[in-house]
DNA sequence: TATGAATGAGGGTTCATTCAT
DNA sequence: GATGAATGAACCCTCATTCAT
């Protein structure tokens, strides 16, 4: 049963199976036959049209970088308002990495598997981010004695510990919340802790 | 060749191998080989001591989260004041993390890999924690509509999000601070945020 | 270093390779790397092929006792008269015994290796015995106060044991004749006894 | 926890647990560790008293036989009347292979494995068995045509078939009695042809 | 005698990769 | 382009055996 040919079908395919396992299971976790069952191609028409199962993840990588980067800074070109912004950016990443489980875990499996995008995309998004920090530092939303690197973190740290973690509160803590709810509630009470320090600051 | 029998001090040996291996590469990605390697043991030998591999790692795990319990809750008991023990907290937690990367790698390895620690140890470190967390606010210095769990996501993530992702900060935005200096800012930077978020509250 | 591509004959060359080792040495004594080595192939190869040992071993096991149900059941049918094909189904099954060591060894390894034939070709090799004494029974020949299996058993168990330890027999009392003779007086004495049984019972 | 030293004693007990486990799992489904772990004893021990698993077989395969050739042939001896002694001599065997299956398998077991006994007692075994039948013959009981190997073949050829066969048969053809009966049923009918055979010679 | 730590070979199996088709 | 047969290395694990204690 040849499948027809569609060089570009074929390897989008194989790009989102493989991204979609590289994801759940990392690099060492999944085999190319994972990856050809899930397409319903062979092993061999894999490594034809990627060479290698190194160069595919290279690959699955790139794109999902890529797509990272465009996901996380482009609602930061389109601001209105500076709070209005500020909010949108906030809710905008905590839903984004409330949806997309597979980009954050590809980054971390890329992060412990020593094999982090080289390219320039996230080289881009830290600069684009650290950016954004510094037009709010500017415009006196938020101290200039902070560096945009630490707000950074801070933000981004404490909602991707979040989605790692908040299983294990729900369970350990034995909280009878639903998930959603216990979302709605760390989404509120972090906004309100970053206000806290907005105000503080411009208060001075 | 050599036939030294030392049980105890072999399985340490192994133990300590397996446990810098696991954390580099994972568990899918350390094998046994590798590990008989490293520690000069023959295969057999390592299975002879853990029954298997899956054993094994689950004693590396159980080992490092019962010393991560310890380094992280330690400090909290004997507090003397609270914005001393709460400082002494931060910069303790801080110069873990700084300082024991092999921790915070098996823990991630761990959530990728589908491998968390199912033992008491983690469950008790966030009960722990967010008992802390709730007596200070008993004592009125945080807001008492935080949830625990909040700070301790904003705390806990920030710091490890910010030894993930240094490195690049330094790369990226081509600074030309040392390691230390970086981090030393980050620290000054973070806890005047978290004051911040104090006093803001204790104003009200 | 040769790749010829002719999976259904690599398959059958691998399923001959192993009856022949699993006869001779059993499940548990026979490796892949001996099949792989027999059959001048990989050892992945016959696990591309056959999935797993169990099943390689299944699927020797199946073919054997499908030609074994053939060859024993398949003269019963185009039956004679009585007696001939009574004479014909002894001489049969003892030349079948005789040439073929490897269907009762394979047979004896599974007895003893608790693997034995769950598939239906034995259920159908022992009912159509049963009914074929049935229906010596019915037309007379036999006293139908004798249950089938009791004959079965004395025919086939006769003749197996035969095969194992003639030659002890022929060592042990340190008999001069071939193998061939010795077979033959056994074969024309087991009749004459067999017919000793009948007649004696028809006489009645 | 040093076992106090009782050099028989404990290799009896070894050889107990081997007989067991060789006549359970054959040669190569029988490991060290599975004897030693049998008889609460160390791996070493095992080794140190028998030298080599080879060397433990093949002296529990020397005892067994011992025990067979004894257990078999003891009731001849003590003969009362001739009757009286075959009927005997069957029911005892029936009864010795019906209780004793350790016995049964292991001899299969090494006829399998290629590990039958060179020692005297197998001989001895088959020289008593048809000196045996040959005095029968010589009182005019068996036809003097028979070989005795013939007459012996037929019977323990029988007997062992039927307790390897008895279960299936008993699920195969559906049949509804407890296995007791189902051997009752088998030696009566066994024994009636085997007196067919002997009344049809004698009345000759 | 007795233990069990230690080894190295070999067990079945998975896998990335190659290549004839 | 596409398939899947074929390979060989590496995987975890079991094993008989050795030997320090």
């Amino acid at each position: 049963m040849r499948k027809k040919r569609d060089a570009e079908g074929t390897k989008f395919k194989i790009l989102k199976c493989a991204e979609k396992l590289f994801a759940d299971k990392g690099f060492n976790g999944t085999s190319i036959a994972m990856i050809s069952k899930a397409s319903s191609l062979s092993d061999g028409l894999i490594l034809y049209h990627f060479k290698s199962k190194e160069n595919l993840y290279k690959l699955v990588i790139e794109r999902i970088s890529a797509h990272y980067l465009e996901v996380v800074t482009g609602p930061l070109e389109k601001e209105t308002s500076i709070e209005e912004a500020m909010k949108t950016s906030l809710i905008g990443a905590f839903n984004f990495w409330k949806n997309d489980k597979t980009c954050q875990r590809l980054n971390l499996w890329a992060y412990l598997e020593n094999k982090e995008d080289k390219s320039a995309n996230e080289a881009r998004l830290v600069e684009k981010l650290a950016a954004y920090f510094k037009s709010l530092q500017g415009k006196g939303i938020f101290s200039a004695d902070i560096h945009p690197v630490v707000f950074l973190t801070m933000i981004i740290g404490s909602i991707q510990f979040w989605f790692r973690y908040k299983k294990h509160f729900l369970k350990i803590l034995n909280l009878k919340q639903t998930g959603d709810e216990f979302d709605n509630m760390f989404l509120n009470q972090f906004a309100l802790m970053l206000q806290s320090i907005i105000y503080n600051k411009t208060e001075k």
